[in-house]
RNA sequence: CGGGCUGUAGCGCAGUUUGGUUAGCGCGCUUGCUUCGGGAGCAAGAGGUCGGCGGUUCAAGUCCGCCCAGCCCGACCA
């Protein structure tokens, strides 16, 4: 723009440059480049409505499931490109800049240094850590222009690793926190729920070096706090849980839930202690041994009802199983078929026999790299396909079809471990310790009673279940609840895993090499604005924490009276001078449409200028979150305003 | 990748079952006038390869085939 020129605008209006009114241009708030907002939250800035790229909308487009997906949408912060692509417009582009610079101020305040790395990387580093085999298409690949295998970075790893190789020599360089925020690209074969879950997303990831492993371990704790403090300036509350490793690799992990009932993942928490683990890797706590795989409270084993019972069965369990179970109950009596025809499922069998689901042997056939296995788990549970990948160590894991099971010859609907060789056992630590079990027969139309894990059939034990809700908790027994989250955060001690596979070692104080302990960290910028809006909305709109709202006052003159627009014009121009963050409803618009827009725009106060407060010489505050409404004097307003943003930020640090 | 649903103007939809003039409605958009404290009124307008390709037919938004895209559930996945 020519200094001193005018750029005309889409309504044929002449956008002054800077220096016209207050310290910034107009329209872009500098372009994201002034760093001197108050309480350096941001860019500072102010726009005309008029002006600002974004329509509002009325109505929300179909696709959109998720309230912080709708109005993002609603309020022109963001638009969708493709499935799982999305643009940020100027609204929503500030938003995310203020996610940002929280996210900077937290990094560096645990001693981290700002990078940026390529989203372009080459196949090669990935092949030399496993990964490029390992992950599947979501990892994308391409080839450049001279044939070379590239990938489009969907983390960082490897890249990082490399120049820790690189850069880092001696253990006087240790310990090392580089961190940047930027893009990553991953072929998500189901982008859904608007920001939640995209294809390229906006991440803050970090990466920590150590020289040893208690050296992770100890600075562990800061990022883990750094990440409390991020949830917490941005206004959402999360839970941080166990988790599985996932693709990472490493052994602890947390991740940062944000409980919703639109979440992807499902936590086990427990009410009483805070125990808190994503259901990928939640255990559930011993039994009580009265607990045991005895009768159904209140249902005899010995005695199932008359209609119940088919002709020709052969005699109900005796009475010593129903007395209950128990290391001093005496000996289980030897297994002894039942007839059982047509029930094929832990609930069909069951009835029929009059036991409950939790006295039976379910016995799943999966498919695990190709081999069949055969797990055990109680009738009253599911398994867990997370922990029973990590038992088995292999990296395809399904359901077998009945084809393929009977083709191995297994008797889909009855299948048991009891008496079959070659195969695979994994029996879940609840089965192995129960007795007297009712199990399948390996034979069409028939299953067993009285089978004893252990002297039946034997396994390899372990914890393979899947937990419920009102399964004890493993830290304090009481029942734990099953809820729903949204992955906002999650943080690894990775180890040497990357730093071996790299070469990336460091020489010690002994005068020997070692490799790098690594640690990262991420936070998905993008999703976090998702879940900012997921809790902070009404049935209006957004409501912005001051900390990231796109601007901290939403100014709105209802016209078209010359004097209350000029009066408002003013106001505008004074709060802008005074370095407040404006936006101005400066369009020819009825009442309700400024109000509606300022509601769904989500700005944390809305200040009016009509008739009204014209004669009184005041401008009507109204607070966003709680709708209070209150008069100022125009005179000292923009000191008034700034003590107001100034006592609401000092709640976000 | 499997199951379900949907593609008609920027957004939300009707029309497709039973093929038949020039494809409609609401919101939004443009121009003018009026209105002005919670999504205004009147008038005049602009805007469409009916997702794409092929087929059937005198005639296809409508029937048939193939393909593409999007959404939901599952699988997978930070």
């Amino acid at each position: 723009m020519p200094p001193g020129g005018g750029l005309r605008g889409p309504a044929g209006r002449i956008l002054r440059g800077p220096g016209a009114e207050g310290a910034a241009p107009e329209a872009g708030g500098g372009g994201g480049q002034r760093r001197a907002g108050p309480g350096q939250q941001g860019e500072g800035g102010q726009v005309r409505l008029s002006v600002l790229l974004g329509r509002t909308l009325r109505e929300s487009p179909v696709e959109a499931e998720l309230p912080s997906h709708r109005l993002l949408l609603r309020a022109g912060m963001i638009r969708r490109v493709a499935s799982g692509v999305y643009t940020y417009l100027p609204l929503g582009w500030r938003v995310l800049n203020r996610i940002h610079h929280i996210l900077r101020q937290e990094m560096d305040a645990i001693g981290g240094q700002e990078i940026s790395m390529p989203v372009v990387q080459p196949a090669e580093l990935w092949q030399q850590t496993g990964r490029f085999d390992e992950i599947g298409p979501e990892l994308v690949r391409f080839k450049d222009r001279s044939g070379r295998e590239m990938v489009l970075g969907m983390t960082h790893e490897e890249v990082v690793t490399e120049l820790a190789r690189s850069e880092i020599e001696s253990y006087r360089q240790l310990p090392l926190m580089l961190y940047q925020i930027q893009t990553k690209v991953r072929d998500d074969p189901r982008p859904r729920g608007g920001l939640v879950r995209v294809r390229e997303f906006w991440m803050k990831d970090a990466y920590s070096f150590h020289r040893t492993a208690a050296d992770l371990e100890a600075y562990y704790p800061l990022v883990y706090q750094a990440y409390l403090n991020v949830f917490r300036r941005v206004g959402i509350s999360v839970v941080p849980v166990e988790s599985d490793t996932g693709m990472m690799g490493g052994k602890v992990s947390h991740e940062f839930m944000m409980v919703s009932e639109f979440g992807e993942d499902r936590l086990a928490i427990c009410p009483c202690c805070g125990y808190a683990a994503n259901l990928e890797v939640a255990v559930r706590g011993a039994e009580r041994p009265a607990e045991g795989l005895g009768p159904a409270e209140g249902q005899p084993a010995g005695a199932p009802s008359e209609g119940m019972q088919p002709a020709g069965l052969p005699a109900p369990p005796p009475a010593s199983t129903a007395a209950g179970p128990g290391p001093a109950q005496g000996e289980v009596p030897q297994p002894q078929p039942v007839h059982t025809p047509g029930a094929q499922t832990i609930e069909a069998v069951t009835g029929l026999l009059g036991f409950s689901p939790r006295q039976a042997l379910k016995t799943l056939v999966y498919l695990a790299d190709g081999g069949l296995v055969l797990v055990g788990v109680r009738g009253d549970s599911e398994a867990n396909e997370t922990k029973l990948r990590k038992v088995l160590g292999c990296r395809e894991l399904r359901l077998a079809t009945d084809e393929e099971a009977g083709a191995a010859g297994l008797c889909p609907g009855y299948v048991s471990p009891v008496g079959l060789r070659g195969f695979r056992v994994v029996v879940d630590r609840g089965v192995a310790q129960a007795r007297d079990l009712l199990a399948g027969a390996n034979r069409p139309d028939y299953h067993l009673l009285h089978v004893q894990p252990g002297r039946d059939f034997e396994g390899e034990v372990a914890d393979v279940t899947l937990v419920a809700p009102g399964d004890p908790c493993p830290r304090c027994g009481a029942g734990l609840e099953l809820k729903r989250g949204i992955e906002a955060g999650h943080t690894f001690q990775l180890g040497t895993k990357y730093s071996e596979a790299l070469g990336a070692r460091f020489l010690d104080a002994d005068d020997r090499s070692r490799p790098l302990v690594m640690g990262c960290y991420g936070i998905g910028s993008g999703r976090l604005m998702a879940c900012i809006v997921e809790q902070n909305h009404d049935e209006n709109g957004i409501v912005w924490p001051a900390s990231v709202a796109p601007y901290h006052f939403h100014l709105v003159g209802l016209g078209p009276d010359p004097a209350v627009m000029s009066r408002a014009e003013e106001v505008y121009r004074e709060l802008s001078g005074a370095g407040l963050e404006v936006v101005y409803d400066d369009r020819d618009a009825a009442p309700g449409v400024k109000f509606n827009d300022a509601d769904l725009l989500g700005a944390p106060w809305r200040l009016t200028l009509s008739r009204r407060t014209l004669e009184a010489g005041t401008v009507e505050v109204k607070e966003r979150r709680s709708g209070r409404v209150e008069d100022l004097p125009q005179a000292g307003l923009a000191g008034r305003l700034a003590a107001l943003l100034e006592a609401e930020l000092a709640r976000y640090r």
